[in-house]
DNA sequence: AAGGATAGCACAATCGTTTGCGCAAAACTT
DNA sequence: AAGTTTTGCGCAAACGATTGTGCTATCCTT
């Protein structure tokens, strides 16, 4: 049942032609004048049939495939998963369906997904992009409405929602700097993305006022990272630190690991501060303060400018203007520093 | 560039065929005999035309759309996403792509949504069923490769992987009995899926072997539910517990939450027993004991399981044997009883 | 009763690919 | 030189839907 009725078994059936069982089924009937008796008829016996429109072929005919492109660049990053759980459910709620791909953080990767998305002729893109430059970005966004999310390029007109990374970055170093810390190293994420370098930027410019000893290591948003880092920068005859901003709640986790490794106690021989929301830091041993985005509110801005640009194009109209967007984010402060 | 180009601009600009050109760019040259003259001719235009095939149009065609369909019941849930993130991967790999719905724990939105499954010709389907029924999952894959994972049916021939269930309830009631404990509180998810019933059921029948009190409340995998179910069983003058056996990480997250609020220290005042695997585990205070489920191996299985359902059906042979699968889980010992 | 208006529907092209079949020219046979 | 085989490629149908155009009854008008 389902997939194998088409428009044709309906016409068969029925005795109408495709064409007016098409315009019946697609609710176009009193703006074809067809008969109350015709729709009535096709109606029924489509739904008989529990006839179901092939939206493949309905996509190559009308160019609209109610599906939206999303690429990140890491599936097993809970906050890609979580960012990208927010934008599905929005999207579902519009009648829109989601096709996920990860571009693991290479470049390359993600123009071939992107590629592969305008060939699957997605109605529009959400992309938290992996590459270094915006030239492919904005070679697809001419062909199919795209926003990005989480990061950005420097100077592009695409349309892109973001917390403001510096901002949350410098607050929360100035943070540790008002408790008195006086060696801070900054673990960070994959050093090329604009969230990253924002955050290494406000934490510098906040180091700098006060001048106090001060590192910044690391080169992904991963567990691994935040292990490996903790472990060289504390392990032997190394610089000792007294506090650790972990750029993300994976880096945190390795960090913390490898401190207890080498018996230092988080939240009391080393502070500990770190970015990213996750329902798991308030239950950590210390809770974590941290600087928290508001997620749900940047997916649903992502879609909405999203949908703009598609209703935009779809009724001819110039885009709407880029709209480029840092949401504040907020420090939650809990016992870890 | 790229969607532009279509087989007839390039048969137009190299002069042959449009039949020409798309059996040298789908490599099959050799097959029909194409001269090597045509071959590199054709073969340099679509890549100076930087030529995509389209997906959408291919689909109609072959009824092969190299996406396979994947279902969870709710995105929100860190271990739903864990698992989809799991198997996106591998079908990544495997040159296929993801289409990501959720059914919101809801019979009727899961038959919306693998009905929309089938109008998008998605090659095969992965579902964590919320139904409670396997019916209409049944009349899918008569169309439609399919294979549940995580939950399953009682008695389907549907292929399934899951984790036993049973057991990781069984011991982990047992190890919290033989830690002493007196008073149980299971705070269990959707109680109607298969895999709460299962744990259910091991946990009764491991207290049932000893005869201590107990009590199974809740009926969510959220962590609303965990907050709630503690606040009224620890609350007033009722019954307390000594012991809390959480379904889920999420569901554990709310109970600790509640018995915070109470005064109640997890771990000390009553001990804390969870499911799911979760990385924060461990780094909370106390580290908590756990049941952890195989995930990776449990959706590599699911994914080759799929994969052999669909070779078979597209060169015609049976469907191979249903396979039903229950993989033990570990339970990973820690402080938190 | 002849003419125009309108209602009600079907024809056929189209979206971009794939593929069975067939046809012409070249090459080979005897 | 006539017949046979092979080479190299194009024609056209098909996948399932949408939609501009046009055709035929019926109806109304006078």
């Amino acid at each position: 049942m389902g997939q194998k009725n088409t428009l044709f078994t309906v016409s068969e059936q029925t005795g109408y032609s495709v064409s007016t069982v098409s315009r019946v089924l697609s609710g176009k009937a009193r703006k074809y004048r067809i008969s109350r008796e015709a729709e009535e008829k096709i109606t029924a016996e489509a739904e008989r049939l529990n006839y179901q429109p092939n939206l493949i072929a309905q996509t190559l005919r009308t160019q609209q495939s109610k599906t939206i492109g999303l690429l990140i660049p890491s599936v097993d990053n809970p906050f890609f998963a979580t960012l990208s759980g927010i934008i599905i459910g929005i999207l579902n709620a519009k009648g829109y369906h989601t096709l996920l791909a990860d571009s693991r953080e290479s470049g390359k990767d993600e123009v071939q997904e992107l590629r592969m998305f305008m060939s699957r002729s997605v109605d529009g893109i959400i992309c938290i992009p992996a590459s270094s430059t915006p030239e492919f970005h904005e070679q697809v966004s001419s062909q199919i409405p795209l926003v990005l999310i989480d990061r950005h390029f420097k100077s592009t007109s695409l349309s892109y929602v973001c917390t403001d990374n510096y901002a949350g970055a410098r607050m929360a170093t100035e943070y540790l700097l008002g408790k008195g810390y006086k060696s801070i190293l900054a673990i960070q994420g994959v050093p090329d993305s604009m969230p990253n370098r924002e955050r290494v930027r406000g934490f510098k410019d906040a180091i700098g006022v006060h001048g106090v000893a001060f590192s910044v290591v690391g080169d992904a948003f991963s567990v691994e990272n935040g292990k490996r880092e903790v472990l060289s920068a504390f392990s032997g005859a190394q610089k000792q630190f007294d506090a650790i901003f972990a750029f993300s709640s994976t880096i945190l986790l390795g960090a913390i690991d490898s401190l207890r490794r080498l018996g230092l106690r988080p939240g009391k021989d080393v502070g500990i501060i770190s970015y990213d929301n996750n329902g798991f830091l308030d239950f950590m041993d210390p809770a974590v303060t941290r600087v928290e985005q508001p997620l749900r509110e940047a997916g649903q801005i992502a879609v909405d400018t999203l949908f703009e640009i598609m209703d935009a194009r779809r009724a001819g109209r110039p885009d709407p203007p880029s709209r480029q967007i840092l949401i504040p984010p907020t420090l939650v402060v809990r016992g870890s520093c």
